[in-house]
DNA sequence: CATAAAAATTTTATGCTTGAAATATATCGT
DNA sequence: ACGATATATTTCAAGCATAAAATTTTTATG
C-alpha cells in the first residue's frame, strides 16, 4: 500500500527500500534484545540477592499461583514454553524447598499434577509484589502513554506462528 | 485512552494513576520477553538445522568479525556482556573447530587474543545473510515506519544503568 | 484379550550461563 | 628486589535449556 512512493522529499514518515527495512529491522532486533537481557540480568539479580531465588523458579511459581488447582507437568511445560526436561529439574528442586507437591492424578498413573504449598503461594506473593516494583523501576524510562503502542507492536512479533494465548 | 480522570487542564494525554501505570509497565515487559523469546526461539531453531551451530557462538563471530584484529578474552566478554568463564568454554569449541585462534599477547602472557580464521570469516558472512534474512521475516509484523519510535524506547530501558556503548 | 500406537513424564547428552575460587602474570610502592 | 595488589584467564559447582531416547501407562484396534 504506502509503498511506492518515497518519491516526494518530505518522505513523509513512509517507506524505504527493502534493503534498509531490512537492516532497521535488524537494528531494531538487536536493541530488543540488548533491553530485554538488560532487564533479565537485574531481575537475575534481584532475585538471587532479595529472595535467593532464580527467574526460572519465579516463572513455575507464577504459573502455578494462577492455577489453583495445580498443573500437569505437560500443561506447565507447554504455558511456560520451555521443554518438558527443563520443567522436571526445576520442580523437582522447588518440591525438595517444600514450594511445591506433586499430586498423583486418578485414572491414570502417568501423569501428575503440581501445585503450591502454601508456603509457596506466600513467598510467591512476596516476590511477586517485589518483582513488580523491579519492573516499574526499570521500564520507567518508557512514556507509560506509549505503552499500549509499543505492546501491540510487540505483540505482532510475539503472534508470528505464536498462537497467542497469554 | 489515558485513564478516565485525565483529570483536566494541562495533563494531555497523560496519567494514570501509580498503581495502573506499574501493571501497565508488568504487562508491557512481559509482552516484551514474550516477542524476544519468541525470536529467539526460532533464530536458535534456525540456527540449529541450517548451520549446526548455536546463537552463543555465532554472537562471538559476530563480535569478531568486526574486530579484525582480535580481540582479547577480557574484551570479548566485556562487549558481548557475558561472563568471563562462559567466553571461555564458548571458544574452547569454536577453536576445535578451526572458526578461532588464540594468539598470545606480547608483553603480557597473561593475556591472549581471539581472532576468527579465515575458514571462520568465510563461514560468519554466510550465516550473517541468512541472519538478516530471518529477523527481516520475523519482524515484518512491524510498521517499519515506526521502527525508530520504537527503537528509542528500547534504548530509554537499555541504557538504566548500561552506561551504552553499542 | 493382545498388541500396537499414543501420551505423560523422566533420563541423557550437550551446551550455555553465572558467580566464585583458583592460577598465573604484571605492576606498583617502598 | 620484595611483597601487596591488580589484571587476565581458567576452573568449578550449580542451575537452566534443548532435543532425543527411554520408561511407564493408557487407549485403540484387530
Amino acid at each position: 500500500m504506502s509503498d511506492k512512493l518515497a518519491a516526494q522529499p518530505g518522505m513523509a514518515g513512509t517507506s524505504m527500500n527493502d534493503a534498509a527495512a531490512s537492516k532497521a529491522r535488524l537494528r531494531l532486533w538487536l536493541k530488543l534484545l540488548k533491553a530485554t537481557k538488560h532487564v533479565e540480568a537485574e531481575l537475575r539479580e534481584n532475585f538471587r540477592t532479595g529472595f535467593d531465588t532464580t527467574l526460572p523458579r519465579f516463572d513455575v511459581m507464577a504459573a502455578l499461583y494462577r492455577a489453583e488447582q495445580g498443573l500437569k507437568m505437560s500443561e506447565l511445560s507447554s504455558v511456560l514454553r520451555v521443554s518438558n526436561g527443563n520443567v522436571t529439574g526445576i520442580v523437582d528442586r522447588l518440591v525438595d524447598d517444600g514450594i511445591l507437591v506433586r499430586i498423583p492424578v486418578d485414572n491414570d498413573r502417568r501423569a501428575t499434577t503440581v501445585r503450591l504449598t502454601n508456603a509457596g503461594r506466600e513467598q510467591f506473593e512476596a516476590m511477586a509484589a517485589s518483582h513488580e516494583a523491579w519492573i516499574d523501576t526499570l521500564l520507567d524510562g518508557i512514556d507509560v502513554n506509549e505503552v499500549q503502542h509499543l505492546s501491540d507492536q510487540l505483540e505482532c512479533i510475539a503472534r508470528k506462528s505464536t498462537k497467542g494465548e497469554d
